[in-house]
DNA sequence: GTCAAGAAGATTGTCGACAAACGACAAATC
DNA sequence: GATTTGTCGTTTGTCGACAATCTTCTTGAC
């Protein structure tokens, strides 16, 4: 009964059903609810009151809500319960400081050992201008924005990068939806990644 | 009532007794037993063997070892439990290469906005060579190297830099374990610090 | 003898209940 | 009247039990 061994020749239309627990699912159910806003910076969540609208018991919602906390996204008081974090400006200059740092450092191991990922980086920065013609919503945008520079820390071949950059990336972007404004040019947001592009093209980081 | 003001005159002689929940205390001392080796790499952590040892219930089990897997000492299987990661060679070097992209940065920030934390390091690297002198056990000089670095980073001003320190340094001092010999002669270990003061004194990065 | 299917044992996943801690309001004291 | 103390309702902390899942061992067919 080995998972990895497929019973037949592969290729059946099953869409792979989620295999993450209860826990993950309830972790994501969350994670929206907080970045829709519909949950506010400084709210308590209350264990009980989740549990009851999700129709499950305190335990899963419990590890759900520690696993948001080692991601940035909620805050943790022994005895008094979970909060949605509240991000002050210099929280997120420092974050912002703190992403320039390590995708530097990934542009950098990108260009010098992996040039091949160009291409993909390529597409993600059309996929980007494609959203601003079509007037995507700014979650969309967001996401899509962020996938590139994941991207980015992806190809560098250091896990550990990437690892920071997932760490971050839900805070981020709480982030980058507490500033918005940024986002009122959708194309002009993507040209101010084609350098980028074209310093890993020139081989400079 | 309010905790921040004292009744009377500030001060008695009351020792602020721990106010880490169960959690936190069950998660260090599995941190000590990771770490001390008595648990190796790869083995696995049986939620009910743990909390039968520590007499209690696995719940708070659960929670420190969830708090754990965060920090990257144990790595979580979804209907499988925890099990102590196995840090590999490449795993390493990412992480050594992370460390290095981080407290660069660091250091650029702390020598341009906080050269007032000179002194502070300086104490802490003749704390190094003092240990090298008395000759101390393998695992108080890690963590005393580590509090140097961990110095940096929190003078740097950049509380990310200073989180993203505090999440890997538990799986750093597992990586040192393990390369160990590095540290066969101390006091070189500890002079190999001495050019980051002096870089930082002559206010260069 | 090898391999697959099935049963048995052990471990994780989830639950509901109770104990402990907290926060807010009411009562008492100076 | 302001501050401290006591009480109450709510929320978290921990527990033990049961269900679901995985692993191992056994069994049986080829």
């Amino acid at each position: 009964m080995n998972r990895e061994t497929p019973a037949l020749s592969e290729g059946y239309p099953f869409l792979p059903l989620s295999r993450d627990g209860l826990v993950d699912r309830v972790a994501h159910s969350l994670v929206s609810a907080i970045l829709s806003g519909a949950i506010a910076p400084g709210d308590r969540l209350a264990e009980s009151q989740i549990a009851r609208q999700m129709d499950l018991s305190r335990a899963p919602v419990r590890e759900a809500l520690r696993l948001l906390e080692s991601s940035g996204l909620v805050e943790y008081r022994t005895n008094r319960g979970f909060f949605v974090r509240v991000i002050s400006a210099s929280s997120i200059s420092d974050l912002y400081e703190l992403r320039i740092v390590i995708e530097t450092a990934a542009v950098r191991r990108l260009t010098e050992f992996n040039p091949d990922a160009l291409p993909t980086l390529r597409a993600q920065l059309a996929e980007l201008h494609r959203m601003a013609d079509e007037g995507a919503d700014m979650m969309s945008h967001v996401s899509a924005d962020m996938q590139f520079h994941r991207l980015i820390c992806e190809g560098s071949g250091n896990q550990r990068f990437l690892q920071v950059f997932d760490q971050i990336s839900n805070e981020t972007k709480l982030g980058l939806l507490v500033i918005g404004r940024l986002y009122d040019d959708p194309h002009r947001m993507a040209e101010t990644h084609e350098p980028i592009l074209d310093a890993i093209a020139a081989g400079d980081a």
